[in-house]
DNA sequence: CGATCAATTGAGCCGTCTCAATTTGGGTGG
DNA sequence: CCACCCAAATTGAGACGGCTCAATTGATCG
């Protein structure tokens, strides 16, 4: 349980502190709101079952979805910058979190000082993924852009101890295009194309990675 | 020179504290890099002086700039997942930042908690500057990447007490491409329609902004 | 079983990229 | 100080990828 709100290597009498901090859980029923821009944040979340999205919103109401979250993964840590909620935490499925105070983490930080390095890294992870979606979304053509999205799901599945080739999409093929910086009519062509070449089975919601090499090329051609 | 280097709100007795993390310096001459992708990382730097551009690179060679750097602006935040730099960072022009330990930052912090919180606070501002970008690339068309790439610019000159009406881009039309997303010809004409427009007056790298309404109107509009 | 929303597929258009030719500016050595 | 050279920037013409608009099919849920 513990592992999969703060993951990250600890020893075993580390992890016994840290159920101090989890006490709280918060359900989140499908397509219901965690969290919402302007929220006041004194927390984190680690995702314990189910998948949520999160997105911000400029003033004009343009959406950009930041990322999908699976099991085990931590939401909430673009909101410490002034205790307020920048994005919005909106539930793909039925879903659970572990609510953890930032108050009460820094209190026993202060005799379990991991605790404060395992935060950082937390963050500068979610860094990476954003550097590395900008990559994505500077530099890749559409047809890496959807081959690269489902490898990377494919790989967090794996991590779950999930199949890697055999998964369900939880969000919608323009939640997929948005993310990406494409339109849903695009994600919808690739997946069927993918799919023509036998490269994936694609039926509705349910993928089959079919041909993982062919894929990996896909994400990494040169688009020439 | 300490506001430089960690310039969130601290009281005056807490910057004393400061002066024991901030001893080294490091200068850095144009185009030569603070640190590249691979290097260990036990630090991060305030910058002082100059400008820098982060980037990072996948393995064939793909190159995305992550952001470029004014005095006061933090960097190597994204290395603090495994100690090891995940990114390049180059110096647009001769520059100078500050080092700041991590290692003696805890050792401080636990004199000084407000420095835990700071250092987050940083690098949530981090994640939320980079999900800004995404909604960028994901969602807005060339004229307003390149119209709020310029209005971003001017507000941080601004804060730094310079003009926010006349600057100089010291960056490439490559370089600027890049960070948005589109090609270096794109970003050129942009500047040329803007000025033709008298929104802009652009002389090679000198930018001044004739119609800041005009150019914030261009970040907004829907593109229709 | 009908209503509604999600996904697929097609046709045509538009924006941005690509490729290429000039122009301009900055730095260097004669 | 001027001439030259190289890199950066501008500008143009044409191609192409992804978007828009639209029709149809397929799921899901009362």
């Amino acid at each position: 349980m513990n592992t999969v709100c703060l993951p990250l290597g600890m020893a075993r009498d580390e992890i016994v502190k840290m159920d101090e901090l989890i006490k709280e859980r918060i359900r989140v029923p499908k397509g219901s709101a965690l969290y919402q821009q302007g929220d006041a944040s004194e927390a984190i979340y680690g995702l314990r079952s189910g998948s949520l999205k999160t997105q911000i919103q400029d003033r004009r109401g343009q959406a950009q979805i930041t990322g999908f979250l699976l099991p085990g993964e931590i939401l909430g840590l673009d909101g410490l910058m002034d205790n307020t909620q920048v994005s919005h935490a909106i539930a793909l499925e039925d879903s659970e979190v572990c609510v953890i105070r930032l108050d009460e983490m820094d209190q026993i930080a202060s005799r379990l000082p991991i605790l404060q390095t395992q935060l950082r890294r937390l963050m500068s992870k979610e860094i990476n993924r954003s550097h590395t979606l900008l990559l994505a979304l500077g530099g890749l053509r559409s047809e890496q852009r959807v081959a690269a999205f489902l490898l990377n799901l494919s790989e967090r599945f794996q991590a779950l101890g999930y199949s890697p080739s055999a998964f369900i999409l939880r969000m919608s093929r323009e939640e997929i295009g948005n993310f990406l910086g494409l339109t849903l009519e695009t994600v919808s062509r690739l997946l069927s194309r993918f799919t023509r070449d036998g490269i994936l089975d694609v039926r509705h919601r349910e993928v089959h990675i079919l041909d993982r090499h062919a894929l990996q090329a896909l994400a990494e051609t040169d688009g020439g």
